[in-house]
DNA sequence: ACACACTTTTAATATTTGGTTAACACACCG
DNA sequence: CGGTGTGTTAACCAAATATTAAAAGTGTGT
């Protein structure tokens, strides 16, 4: 892969944090920089220019936030991948994040896996060549492909890893109906085989999760995003 | 193209072959799947419907023709497109092939160039006896094959599986006049014996729910798509 | 190595719904 | 009028899906 290599900035003001966030990203070959406050942060950024920016939101002086705003408006760090950490309780700040600028948002505390996946994505994305919108939004939710992360009336919804390639299959054509063949096809793969049953309880929890109306059934035919 | 993102399935026991052969498709944008024996490439063939299927004639087993008898044999695959590859010397094999029902015959060694025009050429072919895209339209109604939906003056309608297998049927040859018996073969199989009402009940509902002035009824004869 | 939390799958049970039927109404034609 | 073919309706039934809870599987932290 390509995003071996890549250099972070991680900014957080918190030193075990900042510790154990770098471990995980250094086994992964990473090249990890540390700021524990945003002058630094930036005075890094302008230096190193990191593939991704890594930002704590809640610091003393400059705030994730305000650092996003700087980076957004230097016309040098302008098209950096920034991503903010944040205690999940927070909905309110997911908003203002975007609306900063922001690529994602990763809700603390950080699974070590989880993290490293969303990183991943996120150098993806800055490689990417072709960028078709990972984010899907109908009304009042957004579906976020590289983050695992659903955003139903601004806040948060945690779902698991099949809950949310199902969704995201799904939500890939709205209005088509997808077959349970073709889910399991696409969703679990040719080879393995799980119970017809399966499918109907991820879709139940994703229904409990993110609301009855989005995704509805056709008897004898599958299922459909609307 | 249409043909971009078409599903392939590859049948050889030659781990080799395989493996070039997916790597020159993949590389143009297909949707690859393999099997190294009759056995599995019958099943994924049942699971994916691919919309070609490449098979070697020497293996195994279930060799080639076997295999393609079988998939003209079973009823969701019989229409797939079926190419084989054989080393060019056998002649005799070609006619056999066809026999069996094969669309294309490849011959190795095979050169990505010529492999992949035929592959388009057959993918091609595949679309166009089908229908070039899932929407028909008549005015103001617009139907969905892939939704399972209608649309009529902008509002959207929900079909059950029955009725919209029904309604795709007439309209997909308006004016045409399809009788009883052949509604039920084509709607319900020929070996499903329903009563000659539950055409009616069918038909009914579907008046119901997208006017009645789209499915006319000629006494004695059956009924067409207006 | 262990316990813990979490996800995925299974299995058993309940519920829903679409398809079918049957009974009857209607229309047309000789 | 009867006869034939279709329209209409409501009720039934079986298949498909929904819902649970519990088991099996996974990874994580101690």
């Amino acid at each position: 892969m390509e995003t071996q290599n890549a250099s972070i900035l991680l900014v957080d003001d918190e030193p075990d944090i900042l510790e154990f966030l770098s471990y995980n990203l250094q086994k992964e070959g990473y090249n990890v920089f540390r700021a524990s406050n945003g002058i630094d942060a930036l005075k890094i950024a302008r230096k190193v220019r990191p593939n991704l920016i890594i930002l704590d939101v809640m610091m003393p002086q400059p705030d994730g936030y305000e650092i996003c705003r700087e980076i957004r408006r230097d016309e040098q760090l302008k098209d950096s991948v920034v991503a903010f950490l944040s205690a999940k309780s927070e909905e309110v700040s997911q908003i203002e994040g975007f609306k900063v600028g922001a690529d994602d948002f990763i809700g603390k505390p950080v699974k070590p896996r989880v993290f490293l996946f969303r990183v991943q994505a996120l150098l993806r994305r800055q490689n990417g060549v072709k960028e078709t919108s990972n984010r899907i939004f109908f009304d009042d939710l957004m579906i976020d492909k590289e983050s695992y992360t659903v955003v139903k009336a601004g806040i948060t919804i945690e779902l698991s890893k099949k809950e949310f390639e199902l969704l995201i299959l799904l939500s890939s054509k709205p209005g088509k109906v997808f077959s349970r063949d073709e889910i399991f096809l696409k969703v679990w793969g040719p080879e393995v085989i799980v119970g017809e049953r399966t499918i109907d309880v991820h879709i139940r929890k994703i229904r409990e999760k993110i609301g009855l109306g989005n995704i509805k059934t056709i008897k004898g035919v599958g299922y459909y995003f609307a």
